[in-house]
DNA sequence: AAGTCCGCGGACCGTCTAGT
DNA sequence: ACTAGACGGTCCGCGGACTT
């Protein structure tokens, strides 16, 4: 098949998926639809919200994490009234800002602290849903738990040495030449091999493994300027900051929380 | 398919400063 | 003691092109 007829080909198949999907649009935006396959998923928690946040669609997995018995307690509630004070203004403001903007959020790694008080690591993606007149109508989102990495992997191995040396001297400055050394891949390949295995950037590894070192000191009496040279941070406010951007609050704010939550 | 290289845009860091 | 904003420099992540 020359060229021009494998391009003409695969042009005409876009053009099909295109109209079949069109024809499938009303299917696939259905909100009954969709709360059914996401039940599913128990790691995947899945919610669409209207333009004040509220949620209209939740699947199981949102409602076990909020402590609820029924989906149903969840509906018309933002994240205010479902999380703790702190953290679900941040996740409203968060939703409110993808609202206004009509732009996505994508992959941000998040510590997320549920109903029970255990922290757990997700992957968060946001995205504005448009009405017909393409205008921002709400938005839907998934967090995605951090799964345990693929150990079977061939390439598993190269980059435990990576992982040790991360878990070992997270409080020192670590660059990723250094890392790609260790495991004796290319910067490029231990990219990729940790995005595969560990389904995150050899930059957010190092974020959470120091964060978690972090939330673990916080919950003792240390200073937030010792604990953040302890975690491998020069300048306790990029501290701060990166914990806030992760965590949603600020570190002194999550001590506070953790303890009521203890008490 | 896997690996390498490169350039670009943006994220991140450190520093300084001001405010609480 | 801690948070937050501004700013400049550095580094990372990503995509594309090319090679093995």
């Amino acid at each position: 098949m020359s060229s021009f007829q494998t391009e003409a080909r695969s042009r005409q198949s876009v053009e099909w998926v295109m109209s079949a999907r069109q024809q499938l649009a009303h299917a696939l935006i259905d909100p009954f639809f969709v709360e059914v396959l996401f039940d599913q998923l128990s790691d995947v928690v899945f919610f669409i919200k209207d333009l004040h946040g509220r949620y209209l669609v939740v699947n199981d997995a949102l409602r076990r994490r909020c402590g609820y018995k029924q989906k149903s307690e969840l509906l018309g509630r933002s994240s205010l009234e479902v999380f703790p004070a702190e953290l679900g203004a941040i996740y409203l403001a968060q939703d409110l800002e993808v609202i206004r903007q009509g732009r996505a959020i994508s992959n941000r790694l998040e510590l997320h602290l549920y109903n029970d008080g255990v922290r757990g690591w997700c992957l968060t993606h946001k995205i504005p849903l448009l009405d017909q007149h393409s205008q921002v109508a709400g938005l839907a989102g998934i967090s995605r738990d951090l799964r345990m990495p693929d150990e079977a992997h061939p390439v598993y191995q190269r980059l435990s040495e990576v992982v040790a040396h991360i878990q070992r001297f997270y409080a020192q400055p670590l660059r990723l030449e250094d890392l790609a050394a260790i495991s004796h891949l290319s910067v490029s390949q231990l990219e990729r091999h940790m995005q595969r295995i560990f389904e995150l950037t050899p930059k957010q590894f190092i974020i959470k493994t120091r964060l978690e070192a972090a939330t673990r000191l916080l919950e003792g009496d240390a200073s937030i300027t010792t604990i953040a040279h302890a975690c491998g941070y020069t300048d306790h406010s990029a501290f701060s900051r990166q914990f806030r951007q992760v965590v949603g609050l600020a570190p002194a704010k999550y001590r506070e929380l953790f303890r009521s939550h203890r008490t």
